[in-house]
DNA sequence: AGAACGATCGACT
DNA sequence: GTCGATCGTTCTA
């Protein structure tokens, strides 16, 4: 199957940050592939980011996993009780990860919305906020701490540019564009607050 | 050992 | 718009 190379991850994050817009998710579990397509995306750059984990190189447990080579995924709980997933960036060495803000479901939509809301029935207020935060891509698409350093060069986690690379029919493309703005909820990060280092696919 | 806090979410006014 | 849930990580001592 097709797939993301190290290569692709391994340079500058805000560029792999923009890259990866527009790409798909894919979560094997259980034999099924769980799709999302990647609409909103930011950038954590340990060597001057005082909003990322490693900032200023600081490695602990945790961190860890942001020193790997490029091509893994970082995931942590956050508030006691969510997780995000995160892609390494970078060239080995330099702490720094790709946030999964939001995604699209493209494949595999009845298990995430079962993981997602358990036997809730939809409602337009859930099918608008199904997949657009951190914490809700990551309890969709079943990903934990338990998931933290898996190589997405592998068989389980992995992100693809088209849905043909795993044999699925491609939608038509869309008129979007990108939008950068302010990451959401790093207030406490001094200067790198500001940074306009969110990134999202709007329609035209 | 203890305390503070968080790259969030959903319920509620 | 506000607010509480909930617990691992990190820092201080």
């Amino acid at each position: 199957m097709a797939r993301l190379s190290r290569e692709f991850y391994a340079r500058d994050t805000l560029t792999v940050a923009q890259k990866l817009l527009g790409t798909y998710l894919v979560r094997r579990l259980n034999g099924e592939f769980l799709v999302g397509r990647i609409t909103e995306t930011e950038a954590y750059i340990g060597r001057c980011d005082k909003a990322c984990h490693a900032y200023g190189y600081r490695k602990t447990a945790r961190t860890s996993t942001l020193f790997m080579a490029p091509g893994h995924a970082y995931l942590y709980l956050i508030y006691g009780m969510y997780h995000c997933l995160n892609f390494v960036t970078e060239p080995e060495g330099e702490p720094a990860a790709v946030l999964i803000r939001a995604v699209e479901s493209a494949a595999g939509e009845e298990t995430i919305r079962r993981l997602r809301f358990g036997e809730k029935p939809m409602t337009p207020y859930r099918e608008k906020n199904f997949l657009n935060g951190p914490g809700k891509v990551c309890k969709g698409f079943a990903l934990t701490t338990a998931d933290n350093g898996l190589d997405l060069t592998g068989e389980e986690l992995f992100v693809c540019e088209s849905l043909a690379d795993i044999g699925l029919p491609c939608p038509p493309p869309a008129a979007e564009r990108i939008c950068a703005g302010p990451r959401i909820g790093v207030d406490y990060a001094e200067e790198a607050k500001d940074f306009p280092w969110r990134f999202q696919l709007v329609k035209e």
